[in-house]
DNA sequence: TAGACTAACGAAAACGTTTTCGTGTTGACA
DNA sequence: TGTCAACACGAAAACGTTTTCGTTAGTCTA
């Protein structure tokens, strides 16, 4: 690595003092118009940069905001990366993104590791191994710090902070109103075990949405998914003989291994049988036929935790304000898996 | 922001000076047993950690490299940062991600700002318009000030730096040959205009592939996509009246597209004609029927991107060592799409 | 012509570390 | 008793900035 400019060089090299140089470089009135002619002209020319390092240093601000997520290879999170990145240049800041890889223990330490001075604040969705744990404390620990934290998707209850979330409970009504009102009469349901909140809040979006049209809930009609690795064969023992008209499945996997099993079946979607998924993805555009479905907006998500995180952080008034916990709106997107 | 715990503070406190903390805490032999215990348990009590910013002012390193890639939602680029993660997690490097956005300037701009000390070193794939603009000065910049560059997949032959590439040449040679081991005759190809160079390569597999075993290359049967957007439609008036038994596509969308063409034509994939995509997602697994595709590993890219950076890094002596282009080789999914 | 004022610059502290080089206090030994 | 090592610690410099507070000299005012 070759010596970098600095302003201790220009300095010894135009024979003035590091503050002349800085107070040059800065415009500052208490210089002569020659002498910061001079030394601008120096910088310029040799293509002096400021080191960030030590500005952060000096003002104790980085300029940068920490993301944590529990995968990279992920279609929604990329998209919410994507809208915390929009935010974040717009308003001068960086990203640097770590991957807990749904490892409670690498939450920690890449949270450990960014806290002590890499960043100014944290935008995060907890690892899945944090939340059946239940173990809080690296959370609790950067808050009473001091330091701002966003969650989003995956949130914690009973954490304090700004929090931005999507009604998965909405958005699941949505999807089986759409449906009743196609007069679909028995609508099925794939889903997750409870302990995860997006399954449960979707299940809970899917009984209110029957209850309120006077439909009955069959517990027959409702499967939970257990091993998401086997789901391709539990969703088709589970769809067979059961008379569906439609279905209504929380991520779009269980929704094209549901279209999968009907077509096996000799059934036509969204002929004889109609399906709804959610997570609007790569899978529901192209697959054939595509899939009508629930979008969660990911970059909307990400550039509102940006703008609450940056808020919290430019606004010295701003943190004693009360937490906000902003929910994202989903939007039902028309494809052919649905009758028109 | 609270006040964190410094050296200086807990200098204060124990009525030491501020050498001695440090000593302590490095478990200096020059301190006494005793004062190091108290040290060392009052650090531990209020839960010290060094500030990452100013040892990396001090050390002149930040044990952080820069990854600038043409978007993050992109299902192959997360492969690879992945990759890149785990190598750098491995070796204490954490991992600050820049995106594009396949412009010219924003890249130019996330070079500037990362290279003025925020990190040690790049791991870049350039942007589409950088590579149509041909004007790589940021680059050349970065390298002449010292700093490491390694390039992958989309890399500039002109630059002197390390490079990890997938083999296009090869995978696609690999693919058509097992079409032609199937017994097809009349392979069709469906690329992108030749200054993609990703192209240009994968076309060049196709054909000495065919001349290799003395059959015809026949422009007839070569679709050079123009317009990404309007693929789907210039897809399939091509196939029209063709009567290939096989086509190989050089991305996924491109071969979802010729097979739904095939199917509304009335022909049977497999069964009818064979089809082969390039780049292994999710679409590639999940469709019906599941594509045989070229897989180009994303992960083991940016691992061995990771290892070369580090490697230079770390290593006095690397630094003079001639620039490495590895290659990481392809490997054949066999799927549905062509015949068992 | 003394005093005040201003213009133009430099010294030094500060941000939080690590490390080199003292320095004062012991105790052992001749 | 004088010398010397060993021990235990502190002062200060360094990383690269910014900013406050001098300190000069020169100019202006009365």
């Amino acid at each position: 690595m070759k010596k970098r400019l600095t302003l201790k060089l220009i300095a010894k090299e135009l024979d003035v003092s590091v503050s002349t140089v800085s107070k040059a470089l800065r415009d500052s009135a208490e210089i002569s118009e020659d002498t910061r002619q001079k030394i601008k002209a120096f910088a310029k020319l040799y293509n002096y940069k400021p080191n960030n390092i030590a500005l952060s240093l000096k003002n104790r601000k980085t300029k940068t905001i920490g993301v944590i997520i529990p995968e990279i290879v992920h279609h929604y999170f990329t998209t919410v990366i994507s809208g915390i990145d929009q935010v974040a240049n717009e308003k001068g800041y960086h990203v640097i993104i770590c991957t807990s890889n749904n490892s409670f223990d690498k939450e920690v330490i890449n949270m450990e590791i960014l806290a002590n001075g890499s960043i100014d604040g944290f935008i995060l969705s907890v690892a899945k191994e944090t939340q059946q744990k239940g173990d809080y404390h690296h959370l609790t620990e950067v808050i009473e710090q001091g330091m701002p934290l966003v969650m989003f998707d995956r949130v914690i209850d009973g954490i304090n902070c700004d929090k931005v979330i999507i009604d998965d409970y909405l958005g699941a009504k949505k999807a089986v109103q759409y449906l009743i009102d196609k007069n679909c009469r028995k609508i099925g349901l794939i889903t997750t075990i409870d302990y995860v909140s997006v399954g449960k809040l979707r299940t809970q979006g899917y009984t209110e949405a029957l209850e309120e049209n006077n439909m009955l809930v069959d517990e027959e009609l409702i499967l939970k998914v257990e091993d998401f690795d086997r789901s391709e064969f539990e969703i088709e023992s589970f769809l067979k003989n059961k008379q569906m008209d439609a279905v209504f499945a929380v991520n779009e996997h269980f929704a094209i291994y549901a279209i999968k099993a009907f077509q096996e079946q000799g059934l036509k979607v969204p002929d004889d049988v109609q399906v709804i998924g959610f997570t609007d993805g790569e899978l529901s555009k192209r697959f054939i036929p595509s899939l009508t479905t629930i979008n969660q907006h990911g970059e909307e998500m990400g550039a509102q935790a940006a703008r609450l995180l940056i808020r919290k952080l430019e606004n010295e008034d701003a943190e004693d304000e009360p937490f906000e916990t902003v929910i994202i709106g989903t939007s039902l997107v028309e494809r052919n898996s649905t009758k028109g």
